[in-house]
RNA sequence: GGAGAGGUGGCCGAGUCGGCUGAAGGCAACCGCCUGCUAAGCGGUUGUAGGGGCUUAAACCUCUACCCAGGGUUCGAAUCCCUGCCUCUCCGCCA
């Protein structure tokens, strides 16, 4: 959410983010409904301050045991004045609301301009690997090796459900532990463990809602909407909490279960393990200074990376152009691993930093050391890493003639073998 | 799932039959004073948001709102009523 003064003075600012994000919001009806609601309160406040005065007297004279009739009924129409003031109020501030939520943010200055293809890529590691053998997707390779079953997780709960045996659940269970164990010992990150599922208030405040309600898991009986991601549950544990600005920044990984209903997307891109309506992620959430938020989205970023070189799969990271954008950021960057089995770069992380829009949205605020007042202070979060993807990367990276798989060296004290092989 | 109790400022805590209560009292913090040092003591200050004024801006002035949240009753509500959320106690159920 933007503030509304924000909006006022920089209303070009706004109107083009609204045109790079494709958010079609009646900017001027904002306007209008704006002054219109600064007119009724300056009216309403001066017939309350009124009624005060009013009270005083109408409490002095009733002690005084003097008759008070006469004051009361003339109040009783400046009481009711009032109250169709307040109603037009609270009316025209509900509506300025729905406007206000669907107002993206504003792209930071040093993102390309235009649509996905303007992305520019900002950085390439490792080296993409040749083989003399031809290649297999992780959709033959996984199933070979006895890890993943893609028609029983589909028996289970339809397409795209997945379900690891063996050493494929085990190479899940390493991955989450490697990753966390990463971002914990040599990051710095504090791990913390929150629900899978959450209130609808929660998704406003990281702006998941309103826009992608249709993309949610919902469980109608509680009102209850599954994650798409742990930033949800993780950025929405301080709502409406001020730091003491001493104590930032405040650094987070969580690993949780996601889930995606994926509408809309059929047909594209859905096959093996690239996009499931279930996967698992590990997630890092950072609540920092306002000065310090785009210093922070670089070690973000660069933390994600680790995961990737520590693996040893090949990535490159793009700086997403503003119309690429989620709705809530500020700046984003996306890791994509190279996936040799498909023959092309997969998003494993995406980084962003959502400067004060969430924290707007859930009034998470800190108190500077010096001044004393309270200022909002920024969020960002960024994946480390989602997990499905990186297994395909592993799979197809590490492949073998035989058909095996390498394990990478950091792994194999999560797996206990240094090959996957069939039969294990 | 059933029954009950409760949610007041940074913290603790008082608010009687609705009427100078933004809110007693205590603690904490800050600023003075005092003081070989420390401690104690004395005086003062200390919330947030929204309007309006003034200003380059800040400071400042003024009004309004805020005693979990949202409605309602009333001339007037922290105080009465309804709904929601949360916490606690007891019973039931249960991985």
């Amino acid at each position: 959410m933007l503030d509304l003064q924000f909006i006022r003075e920089n209303i070009e600012t706004v109107r083009n983010a609204c045109r790079d994000k494709r958010a079609p919001v009646d900017l001027d009806g904002l306007l209008g409904m704006d002054r219109e609601r600064r007119e009724a309160i300056q009216k309403a406040d001066q017939l309350k301050a009124e009624r005060n005065r009013a009270s005083e007297e109408i409490a002095r004279m009733k002690k005084e045991k003097q008759d008070a009739s006469g004051r009361i009924a003339a109040m009783k129409a400046v009481g009711d004045e009032i109250k169709g003031l307040d109603e037009r109020i609270r009316a025209i501030e509900a509506s300025m609301r729905e406007l206000l939520i669907h107002i993206p943010n504003i792209p930071h200055a040093s993102c390309p301009a235009g649509g996905p293809e303007a992305n520019r890529v900002v950085k390439e590691w490792g080296t993409i690997p040749e083989f003399d053998f031809k290649v297999q997707p992780h959709w033959d390779i996984g199933p070979a090796l006895g890890l993943v079953d893609f028609d029983r997780g589909s028996r289970l709960s339809g397409s795209n459900f997945i379900a690891y045996f063996g050493m494929g659940a085990r190479l899940e269970r390493g991955l989450i532990n490697f990753m966390i164990d990463l971002h914990v010992q040599k990051h710095g990150y504090r791990e913390v463990w929150v629900p899978s599922v959450v209130r609808r208030e929660m998704m406003f405040g990281t702006g998941q809602l309103p826009k992608l309600e249709e993309d949610m898991y919902h469980c109608g009986k509680d009102d209850l909407f599954l994650i798409p991601t742990a930033e949800v549950p993780v950025t929405n544990l301080h709502r409406e909490e001020t730091f003491d600005g001493a104590k930032l920044p405040v650094l987070y990984t969580a690993y949780t279960p996601c889930f995606r209903r994926e509408a809309g997307s059929y047909g594209s891109d859905t096959r093996g393990l690239v996009r499931v309506h279930q996967f698992d992620k590990v997630e890092m959430v950072k609540f920092v200074k306002p000065e310090t938020s785009y210093d922070e989205l670089e070690s973000l970023l660069g933390n994600a990376e680790d995961v990737l070189q520590t693996l040893g799969i090949p990535y490159r990271v793009l700086c997403l152009a503003t119309g690429d954008m989620s709705f809530a950021a500020a700046k984003c960057y996306d890791i994509e691993a190279w996936a040799p089995g498909l023959g092309r770069w997969l998003e494993v992380s995406s980084c962003s930093n959502f400067e004060d829009f969430q924290a707007r949205r859930m009034n998470i605020r800190y108190r500077p050391e010096k001044s004393g007042k309270t200022e909002y202070v920024h969020t960002l979060n960024g994946s480390g890493l989602a997990l499905p993807r990186t297994v395909i990367a592993i799979l197809e990276n590490f492949q073998t003639e035989e058909g095996t798989v390498v394990v990478p060296e950091a792994l194999r004290p999560y797996l206990g073998v240094s090959e996957l092989k069939p039969g294990m």
